[in-house]
DNA sequence: CTGTTAGCGCTTTCAG
DNA sequence: CTGAAAGCGCTAACAG
């Protein structure tokens, strides 16, 4: 690639090949209405003299920033990175750039991070909602300004803007029901404090399974944990202390559920025998626990396509409700020793 | 925040309070040459108006982009992910976006990303080099523009550019001596395949560490592996099919030390009883393994920082090569159970 | 299929 | 301390 001493406009190629600048410019842009022999010669000028657009110049004209924000509660998981992964490549051949922002999981950051978005005039927005997030005012100001926002992964229901998921309650039901066919008669769901979105659903995965093969639901079942990976002893305390010992944890992230698994054996206990511990995401780290983890896998990669995908259809009008509102990605039950009773 | 129906310009600031366009940019831009008095009237007009600046117009006239590049290996580690929110803080303070890709530490992925930053003109770049990447021809272009880069973590010697590292020849070396402290006098370390920069270094560590306490050193006790969270058995198979059965293992990363951890387990071998392991990074991993691990921690908020000042300080032409082209910053060895014998 | 022209919103001399 | 005016590089009517 050469780089020349100063930078070439279209005007330099214009002059260089006795044609208009607008010529040069529909050229570039692969515009219908030019010839395919001097769209050929101008492109390779552009390449030769070593041509590279001014995109400022370009979005000040066209009114637009080829940005699009993504905001998310944390990029330290192979989840994330395959997401974000996913999402480059449709928005970068599509050509627009991407800029992420980490909430931390606190509604301040989120807003902060909205705000700057907005004041960086984004041309849309994708967002993991952090998990103090119980709604989305925050983000009205795009609403209003007509910037499209494409929800992924932690979602409200709620909100009118799209969404695309797992189908949450159905897999926490599948990891329930594979505890109960385990021999699990006292199954405990560790979660969140706040049952915010994901949360909430995977809780309610949990009750319909316990519901429909006839065991008690209550929720004393249920503990609150800060679902970090660290405070193995503290959980493990918790479960001890309850009236009846369970048989079975079903932890809604798999961070949780290792430190369940190191808890409880530090106190002696044996899993899965003693109590079959279940996990969610399919993190590396459920391959290190011993035993394995049982969780559920879902494809990162293709939902930072699926989500980018909407919002480009948002963007170049071609949105359809019907079935671009609410998508839903698979998700799998994978199974691990941390659950297998009878090996 | 107000949402005005149309999008307000510093012209309609400026006949709304009868200035001139002049001033009130100057006012917005905290000019000196205004006085205190309009200043505050216009910063009020213009929080009052739901006026933002249009960036894309500001920056076709600065003739720069505002936005700074990051490439990097791979964002899923919270190693990364902290030195993202480092890099954010500061950069983002002083007024510039934060494009970011990932490598998946190939060259390829690597020179297809500096060339989309080159094309998007980013005002900087900075860099964390490819597992693959043995020199920097790709960021040829950039040198040639003038645009600074700051390479951070993984860094080449001789590149011409300022780097941020830790000291990983001294972290190495103290991490092999604390094996041999603890008793270990059969040591071999797991690296690489292909010793890329900081592999190179804690090679050398590790190298020096043993010849200074008069132990025989050869790169028969030099093993390759991919690093990943994956094939334990294989680099478990790996050691034991060494002559000589070690008594030490020194990993290179985490994910390795803990690989070969559950491999040596599932062969029976008693860690740090009968095999003592350490590995690097002090990734959450390392707190996973039974018993965990030894490893050396460095902080990557504070290293995300610290590029980014450096590479503002080359924006700002207050950069000085003397303090600059390479900080070194802390690095601590930390002690767990996977090296304690005599407990 | 190609050219002319105006203007996107801002910054920055230069002039008062 | 404030104003007038030019122009950054591109695109999109409109006109041929």
């Amino acid at each position: 690639m050469s780089v020349p001493e100063k930078e070439i406009t279209i005007y330099d190629i214009a002059r260089a090949l006795d044609l208009s600048p607008a010529t040069v410019s529909r050229a570039l842009a692969n515009h219908a209405a030019i010839s395919i022999k001097t769209k050929k010669r101008i492109q390779e000028a552009a390449q030769a003299m070593g041509y590279r657009t001014n995109r400022m110049a370009s979005n000040l004209r066209k009114k637009r920033s080829n940005i699009i924000g993504v905001i998310v509660p944390r990029l330290n998981s192979s989840f994330m990175s395959d997401v974000l992964a996913g999402m480059e490549k449709v928005l970068n051949q599509a050509g627009y750039n991407i800029i992420i922002s980490q909430s931390f999981e606190t509604a301040a950051k989120e807003i902060t991070n909205a705000q700057a978005m907005y004041n960086n005039r984004v041309d849309g927005l994708l967002v993991s909602l952090a998990y103090e997030s119980h709604h989305t005012n925050h983000f009205d100001a795009f609403t209003q300004r007509n910037i499209p926002i494409v929800y992924f992964d932690r979602v409200l229901k709620d909100d009118h803007n799209p969404g695309v998921m797992i189908d949450n309650v159905k897999a926490a039901y599948a990891i329930t029901e594979h505890l109960i066919k385990q021999g699990c008669r006292q199954i405990v769901h560790v979660t969140a404090q706040h049952l915010h979105s994901v949360y909430k659903q995977r809780l309610e995965g949990f009750k319909q399974a316990l519901l429909d093969n006839s065991m008690p639901f209550s929720y004393d079942m249920v503990l609150g944990s800060d679902l970090t990976l660290s405070g193995s002893t503290e959980i493990a305390d918790l479960v001890m202390n309850l009236p009846t010992q369970p048989d079975g944890i079903f932890a809604a992230n798999d961070a949780c559920a290792v430190n369940c698994i190191m808890g409880l054996k530090e106190k002696g206990i044996s899993v899965p025998h003693d109590i079959a511990v279940a996990g969610f995401n399919n993190d590396p780290v459920a391959c290190i626990s011993e035993p394995k983890l049982t969780t559920v896998n879902y494809d990162g990669y293709a939902m930072g396509e699926a989500s980018a995908r909407v919002l480009l259809k948002r963007l170049n009008n071609q949105y359809d409700a019907t079935t671009d509102k609410e998508v839903i990605l698979p998700a799998e039950l994978i199974i691990r020793g941390s659950t297998l009773r009878n090996k």
